[in-house]
RNA sequence: GUGGGUGUAGCUCAGCUGGUAGAGCACUGGGUUGUGAUCCCAGGUGUCGCGGGUUCGAGCCCCGUCACUCACCCCA
């Protein structure tokens, strides 16, 4: 017997069935809106890019381990996005001649990286991105902070769900230079550790610091700054206070954010404030926001310097987090009404019928097959229809049709050219009072 | 790449110290011509993830492998 290939879709994919699909596109929908109602425009880039705009810039040898690259015909080397950064800096450097700025994008896109799939990362994942482009104003930062408690809002969730964790890499710097006296060239290396110093025991801290050739005092100012919170600011010089991009927001919108030492971030083309959204519930320990300021975006494509600020948000975690708050939306229905031709030679009549339906804005399926009465009629209203049109021989020889409300089961017969009206009415009624896009029970706070 | 857990019907799972596989749900058809829940009847070729080993005999034990999953590494 010859083997059957896998219906599994590969490694770390999602296959996104129309119930998933439709619970998808509602989420990224109020996104949209949102987004949009501060002014962004969409845009969109191809998915494959040449390899080297990743290797050089974005992860260096984590690039090399986790890109989908392949080569094409004339021998090029192509990568997989793996994020969109680097594409959306090479469209604004090819375009910064045309564009006004400051310009405001945003973009869904779907983007791989070769990884051990675990909860909260796939190896493929939908990612909206909102950038900022062409200005170094601390009120992008603020107006980027409104608008991800305007996303937050618009998915139903409340504050007390999620923390947006704040930092500032000139005020790191400052930090761990001025206050911690770290050699300028171990910044990096004692940045990343700060970057896992919440996952990794004391003592590994410990050890890995003395690594990097800091002292034990170093070690212990270093800790001690780390939690001295919003305080940590009075010790540090008025002059990198002064080159901050935070500084402003924590002083104007102090109440929509939590400034934390301890976000670094991986990538290293930040340059300034770099933030992380994270779920209150332990569950999701993984950040579902991340984001912050690079000062020379496109500097791979162009000598002319494009500041900006951005973040992504990707569709793995998000609907974790909404599952675990019970803020997922129901799948919506497929269908509003059905025809169903009640003998065979009613299809053409049925077909009518639907087109009359159509007009009157309904979704309509028609029957492809005659089947039990009964069976068809448990069939669409299963598949979310809220009124079946039964088309039968008595009464299309009237010029007359049942019109049968799916729900409270009562019907009525019609004139042909009354059908859609009739069938609007309880369409209407049936939406309004069951509204479809409401959040359903689930164990919130499990684990 | 490293480690743990799990792989039995479409789904959720049961299957005793080894004796050639089950339940519930779902699905399909029927219970006479045009009316839905419930009810009755009927419907499964499941390579028990795959390969090998031990055994008279393996879903069960052993080895390997693959997949899923959780964590590590790393990270949008």
């Amino acid at each position: 017997m010859s083997e059957l290939l896998p219906t599994a879709p590969y490694r770390g994919t999602r296959d996104f069935l129309p119930a998933d699909y439709s619970v998808r596109e509602q989420v990224f929908h109020r996104l949209y809106e949102v987004i949009e109602s501060f002014g962004y425009q969409r845009y969109d880039g191809p998915i494959l890019e040449s390899a080297e705009i990743y290797e050089a810039k974005s992860g260096r040898e984590l690039a090399d381990q986790q890109l989908y690259t392949l080569v094409d015909r004339g021998g090029r080397r192509l990568a997989l996005r793996p994020e969109m950064t680097p594409s959306v800096a090479r469209m604004i450097a090819g375009h910064a001649g045309e564009l006004t700025f400051p310009a405001r994008w945003y973009t869904n896109v779907n983007c791989h990286r070769y990884e051990r799939p675990q909860r909260g990362r796939l190896r493929e994942h939908w990612q909206i991105n909102v950038d900022v482009f062409g200005t170094e104003s601390a009120q992008a930062e603020i107006e980027l902070v409104e608008l991800v408690h305007a996303m937050f809002a618009a998915l139903g969730a409340s504050t007390d769900m999620w923390r947006l964790r704040i930092n500032d890499r000139v005020l790191l710097e400052s930090m761990l230079v001025d206050l911690v006296k770290v050699a300028p060239e171990q910044v990096k290396p004692v940045s990343k550790l700060i970057d896992r110093w919440e996952k990794l025991p004391a003592d590994r801290l410990a050890e890995d610091a003395a690594g990097l050739g800091l002292s034990d005092g170093q070690f212990e100012r270093l800790g001690s700054a780390l939690r001295s919170g919003l305080a940590l600011l009075d010790e540090l010089p008025a002059e990198a206070k002064a080159r901050s991009t935070l500084v402003p927001v924590l002083e104007q919108v102090p109440e929509l954010v939590s400034y934390d030492p301890l976000i670094v971030r991986g990538l290293d083309y930040y340059t300034g404030t770099v933030f992380e959204i994270f779920d209150t519930d332990p569950a999701n320990p993984r950040a579902l926001f991340g984001g912050g300021r690079y000062a020379d975006l496109a500097g791979l494509f162009t000598t002319q310097k494009i500041p900006g600020i951005g973040f992504a948000c990707g569709d793995v975690t998000l609907p974790d987090f909404l599952a675990t708050h019970g803020l997922l939306p129901a799948a919506a229905p497929e269908v509003d009404a059905a025809v169903l031709p009640l003998a065979g030679d009613l299809f053409g009549p049925a077909r009518s019928v639907a087109a009359g339906l159509r007009a009157a804005g309904l979704r309509t399926t028609v029957s492809l097959e005659q089947r039990k009465l009964g069976k068809e009629l448990t069939r669409v209203a299963r598949a979310g229809a809220l009124v079946a049109v039964l088309v039968g021989a008595e009464d299309w020889a009237r010029g007359e049709v049942t019109v049968r409300d799916l729900g409270g089961r009562d019907q009525v017969t019609v004139p042909v050219a009354e059908a859609g009206p009739a069938a609007a009415r309880i369409v209407r009624a049936g939406r309004g009072i069951g509204s479809a896009g409401r959040g359903i029970g689930s164990t919130a706070g499990a684990g």
